[in-house]
DNA sequence: TGTATCGGATACGCCGGTGTATCGAACGGA
DNA sequence: TCCGTTCGATACACCGGCGTATCCGATACA
């Protein structure tokens, strides 16, 4: 069995290292940014040299890729388990927009990185490419998860699912960015709460 | 009169070159984004040398400063025109979204870069700082905007100007961001119109 | 225990940008 | 016309990342 199983064999630091880049390349996009993390950044922070990188990736975009896929998938879940239920809460509506803040408003990071490579792919139809498609993806099970939560509470949307999922997303997005600069009266309500009231009270009706 | 004004005479060519590597900056920040642009890149594109930036500019987010400054009067006054007259159509939060986006919807280079700058931003508190000074400027200038709008009008608000103006620059920068990956149905509806008008109905009360 | 393959480290040559110090041409005022 | 100032070009030394080719220890399997 020398070149027998070509493709399945390669299985035994490499997942691990895999795994350790990814955590490393989060941590390094997260501190200066996806473009100016140098592969060699990467490779320090998970205490690899740019050898091992090369090994498992081709460039800084299919890591990417990879990473973009694995923590899409964590924060799909979240959201599904925190729409758990919802129905029997007197006013869901309120109550979706609590608990799903509550797990992203705290930790933003992941949002600023994505938004970084959406714009990195502005210039690079490569990378455009590749992320379009797991977009859609994720565009698909957000729309599926939304009008399965609206069915379960008994209200109709006057507005696609599919076309709230994009304004979610994008206000998400958008509010991320702004707080970066500004961060609102301190006391005052938090802004992406706001908005999202007043955006899904308006495309909900019962 | 040798060193006499040494703040006054400074200008001769210097206001011209100046403004020819505002030009030459938004083009390659466009096209390669910002954190990308080196500051060679940005003075080939103007048909200098470095000698010419450094003479100018200690470090390229001081131009980007320069530049933002410069951009967003331009856009601020843009969009007061459009603004003008509002009170005598007879929907005029309709056409306020609508006039308001035959400009925006044209150009969103300029949103995207500055969007890139304030992900840059929040890696480099220098920046930050002075990025949240303009920030600041901006958006005093949209709540007035905002609120001289509503009032001509007659229509008034059910959240607070400044708060609406904070969402309203949120969402169209997510849109925008959005729309890179995602252009959404062919012959659908803008993204950001549907948004914005949601938005706005929910805001507006008579 | 031996051995073939795997996975990551090492070493190499290359490129392009950085910021500074200096120079010289253009320009404007008298 | 001449002189002083201004502004941008030039030259210099430096740095850090890039991608590849090669090597060698670790590991699984017979």
């Amino acid at each position: 069995m020398t070149a027998a199983d070509p493709e399945k064999r390669p299985k035994r630091r490499r997942e691990a290292t895999v795994e350790r880049l990814l955590d490393a390349a989060l941590e390094t996009f997260a501190e200066v940014g996806f473009a100016a993390a140098s592969v060699e950044d990467i490779c320090r922070r998970g205490g690899f040299t740019r050898g091992a990188f090369y090994s498992s990736f081709r460039t800084k975009d299919e890591l990417f890729a990879a990473l973009f896929t694995r923590e899409t998938a964590r924060n799909l879940a979240r959201t599904e388990e925190q729409l758990a239920g919802i129905e029997s809460e007197q006013d869901p509506v309120a109550a979706a927009v609590e608990r799903c803040l509550t797990t992203f408003r705290a930790d933003r990071t992941w949002v600023l990185v994505q938004t970084e490579y959406a714009l990195h792919a502005a210039r690079h139809p490569a990378a455009a490419a590749a992320l379009r498609e797991h977009t859609a993806a994720l565009h698909a099970q957000l729309t599926a998860l939304i009008e399965n939560a609206s069915a379960r509470v008994g209200l109709s949307l006057t507005v696609p699912a599919g076309q709230l999922a994009r304004i979610l997303l994008a206000l998400h997005d958008g509010v991320a960015v702004q707080q970066i600069t500004d961060a609102g009266p301190p006391g005052g309500p938090d802004l992406e709460h706001t908005a999202l009231l007043l955006l899904l009270r308006a495309a909900v009706s019962d």
